[in-house]
DNA sequence: AGGGCCAACCTTACCTCGTAAGGTAACCAT
DNA sequence: ATGGTTACCTTACGAGGTAAGGTTGGCCCT
């Protein structure tokens, strides 16, 4: 009688998929070296004979992002380079979404994943397909800053569950606050209200996302050799 | 005679100063409890007295760098929106500097730093009397995204010293990556040759970030009601 | 003067984590 | 069989955050 139904041996990819799942289900934080040999059955030290160390580790979870985000971009299509660039920047925060944990991710590491380069190529091979010179093409890249990889820099992070807003001081600190900041109490009030359009509802980042996107877009089009 | 010539008593001030000037020079790992109370001349659990724990120390250090970052931008002076949001959000980013870990401590925090609704109250301002609608002035907040704090998603580290470029495969290697990258070669090397220019390097930020400050103001202020 | 109080700091100890060092069992070719 | 290789495990250490409780000096009140 087989002891073990045997799970398939260790790798490296199996490794890195198991990091990202956790990643996704638990947060970053979760992700420890024992955690992890738990979640696939092994003893924590049996990682280190498929990856160096816990840096190298992250290391490959953002790679393995970073390379899915590419495979959904895919090649360019179409002609027009604005139409063209719009759809994979989107097309990547559809990825992104599903890993909000990514960006934080991104920022801490040292080195940038290899991905990235052959995705940078081809975005700057539709720039000058589209008559930038290489120049402007240099500018809009950093201009897009994360854009491309399917986020815009949020320093703040969404207060995800429960906490920033107590419902303790809603009396008088909150018309403390209205005086004290009369035009963010105005915009919150007037935006509350217009909700009649497409928005999914206070600071929905879609919407956020895709108008500096066209900012963008549409500011290097008008700068455009 | 006194044993000790007496320090001046720790406070959450003193701590958050102290935590402060460790980063500054160590980098973000190196602020660990017993590190930062060998800084103060104190034993590690004496810091706890005047901080609940360590993610309260750090939204403290978060808050500082802001408040510093506030203090300098000060208040809006002029006429013009443009040309005021211009010289506060490079005065932000002069204070960014002396702080590169800055953002990726940002990003950490749950909270937002509460000198943050101020300042941007104040931005906010600005761009209303500036003619803006509250609808535009919102996105116009979004697209800014870290900019008022004085940086642009930077995603990928300035891979800081030595490391990144080996100066292992400088012959093959190489020429096999100016075949598959061929874009990005050539605009290495049209942007190398280009240094007549007010730029200080290889992709200098200071340019990038004044471009696509530009971008976006310019861009609104086309879009302004 | 003496007793109580409390702010500010310290001592010990526990638990989690990353990982160095070395062991072991199965398999494979000679 | 025998030596080697592959894949995994056992043990152990040191760093780091922090819970629990102890110590000390100054201040106030009577």
């Amino acid at each position: 009688m087989a002891p073990k139904a045997s799970r398939p041996p260790l790798s490296r990819e199996r490794v890195l998929a198991a990091a990202v799942a956790l990643v996704d289900g638990h947060g970053l934080a979760a992700l420890t070296m024992r955690r992890l040999a738990v979640d696939l059955g092994v003893e924590a030290m049996s990682l280190y004979y498929h990856l160096p160390d816990k840096e190298t580790l992250l290391d490959g979870v953002a790679e393995t992002v970073v390379d899915e985000v590419v495979a959904a971009v895919g090649p360019p299509v179409g002609e027009d380079w604005k139409a063209v660039l719009r759809r994979q920047f989107l097309t990547a925060r559809d990825v992104m979404l599903r890993h909000p944990w990514a960006p934080g991710l991104l920022g801490t590491r040292r080195s940038v994943p290899a991905g990235v380069f052959l995705y940078y190529e081809q975005i700057l091979g539709t720039l000058i397909g589209g008559g930038f010179t290489y120049r402007l093409a240099h500018r809009a890249l950093h201009a897009f800053g994360s854009m491309p990889l399917g986020f815009a820099q949020e320093v703040f992070s969404p207060a995800t569950a429960g906490g920033s807003m107590d419902v303790e001081d809603t009396e008088e600190s909150l018309a403390a606050m209205a005086e004290a900041m009369p035009h963010l109490t105005a915009m919150v009030a007037a935006e509350l209200h217009a909700e009649t359009d497409p928005t999914l509802g206070w600071c929905d980042s879609q919407v956020e996302f895709e108008f500096t996107l066209d900012l963008l877009l549409d500011g290097l089009d008008r700068l455009r050799a």
